[in-house]
DNA sequence: CTGAAAGCGCTAACAA
DNA sequence: TTGTTAGCGCTTTCAG
């Protein structure tokens, strides 16, 4: 590839002048910035990403660090951020963890590193504040998504995850279902716990109690552990006739379940998944759900990244926190 | 960030002797290279990542430019290209062009650019040869996904799209239809031409005629586009009892279609769909499809990649075409 | 308005 | 076995 210098030395200007005409940064001649242009084209010249950005400390990149794409919440959110980043020039890194906050700090630590300036992340599960190496990052152009860590001052970006549970029961609750069951992922995140209060709110305030007995929660939040939660609490000789899906992953199981079981919505249970799945509309009668509002959700975290990363330094922590829909498709009986 | 520099000023020795200890290159004594590592640690240094690159002409990182993620094919593509990239100590850069050639170039060019070592290209569609920048590109790390650019010598990985035309038709015949309407994306990629190909030859294997009237040639690729093609399609007085659908992004319009015209799989249509959608399975009795093994082609795409990327120069361009599986669910009737 | 020079952090000859 | 030196491509004072 070209560079500057070769532009310099076939035009027997400075390197510096080159620089300073390329990026309309100080005086240069007009005569002679076209000059440079035109032999800039010539050339091909592209600059040297990595050479820029080892001088200006800025490397025009974002990394996205998720447990995982296998969810239509993430690949929507990163859709998003794709393109806003597109948009104002930055470049995006993709990563994903597994869950394993190994991987997760290996690749947040390229903030430090100086490969990208900002990061969208949404962390995994953590089993003790010991792991908890956040706070030992230094650059602090860290946006997370619909997880509260406590104490670590970064830029949130969230859902109304308790509005949501409201929601989700409020539909249930006036749509005649008394006798609620739930379907709920392991409750590490507070994306689920603020779900569940939700929930519990929304029970109160319709005068429903929720049975203990018809709360399950599932052994991981994969298609299969709500299957075989499904499996369990159908199997019951007394059931709900209302069910709530706390994660769309396991709606998928639970979907799953009530299929090799022969039971069709609304008919046989009324159901209201949170987060949709993908296709939810061609299922059945279509899943009823209650869904997050996702280019919202990527532009507020994307411009907060932009503050940090452009606007003044020493901007105080931002939380926002957007509303949530229910979408009522067939799944729930209609009024 | 702690650099080695801080190191060696620390240590009083030379930067260079650092290097050497920190990547086991080069001699320096056990001794002083574990002194060298306590105190890498002590400062938490970690590489700058650009000055490496600056210095080697290898990132170490490398980018996947496709049109959009709204496919779960892609998808998948990402998300296996991810792992194997992690588990070879590569990153990944994600851009997505929207079929636009001008931001495909855009990032292709990173390539040259030295900000990624190889990127593996689903192109967008070409409107004329004129367009074909590829061939100014001088880095050759180039992998492309289930396209055939004429001429460019470029690494493809592919399933094979004609012998997925012929599963689908036969499979149709042998289940007794005989009638065969067809939903068509544009023809603009070779792996559509190919689909209908091996559709034409299992037909004429099967000893079916197709009748154009029944091949409809959807306007785009969108849910929305496949949704028009069957509405067209199935108002028509005479209708096919079998239906091929070459694009999974248009049978979820067709399947809207279906349902909202009442009519179900298969008792009033045989359906079979090129590439899953998702949650599939859950649709109506489940949709029969034929299907690319997308671990494998990632693994093919990343090999072909890595050896250009850390092996011999020179190697020839390779092509690689992977069969495909149909994978029978409800939508077409049973023997 | 332009150029000289320094330096970002690192690696790689080469010398010692 | 270690150090010196040069330089990857670029930006940025500072002088002129």
């Amino acid at each position: 590839m070209a560079t500057i210098n070769d532009i310099a030395e076939k035009l027997h200007i400075s390197n510096a002048t080159v620089s300073r005409a390329l990026r309309s940064s100080g005086y240069v001649k007009a005569e002679l910035k076209e000059k440079i242009f035109r032999t800039a084209e010539e050339l091909g010249y592209a600059p040297n990403p990595l050479a820029v950005g080892l001088r200006t400390r800025r490397s025009h990149g974002i990394s996205i660090v998720l447990p995982s794409m296998n969810n239509p919440v993430s690949v929507e959110l990163l859709e998003n951020l794709e393109k806003l980043a597109d948009r104002n020039g930055y470049h995006v890194m993709i990563s994903t963890t597994d869950g394993n906050i190994e991987t997760e700090r290996k690749y947040v630590q390229l903030l430090d590193a100086g490969l990208v300036d900002g990061t969208v992340l949404v962390p995994g599960p953590r089993r003790s504040p010991e792991e908890e190496y956040l706070q030992h990052i230094r650059k602090r152009n860290i946006a997370l998504f619909n997880r509260d860590l406590a104490g670590l001052s970064l830029d949130v970006v969230k859902s109304d995850a308790v509005q949501a549970g409201r929601l989700a029961m409020e539909h249930l609750a006036c749509r005649g279902y008394r006798r609620i069951g739930m379907i709920l992922p392991p409750l590490e995140t507070s994306l689920a716990q603020e779900r569940l209060e939700g929930c519990q709110e929304g029970a109160d305030a319709a005068g429903i109690r929720l049975e203990e007995k018809w709360m399950l929660r599932a052994r991981g939040t994969t298609p299969a552990a709500g299957k075989a939660a499904a499996d369990e609490l159908l199997s019951r000789q007394s059931r709900p006739d209302g069910l709530l899906v706390l994660d769309n992953i396991l709606t998928v199981g639970v979907l799953q379940a009530l299929r090799e079981k022969n039971l069709s919505l609304p008919e046989d249970l009324g159901l209201v998944s949170f987060d949709d799945i993908v296709n939810g509309e061609l299922v059945g009668a279509g899943i009823t759900y209650v869904g997050q509002p996702m280019p919202q959700i990527a532009e507020a975290l994307f411009s907060l990244l932009l503050l940090r990363m452009e606007g003044q330094p020493g901007m105080a922590r931002q939380s926002i926190c957007l509303p949530v829909r229910l979408i009522e498709r067939g799944s729930t009986r209609r009024l």
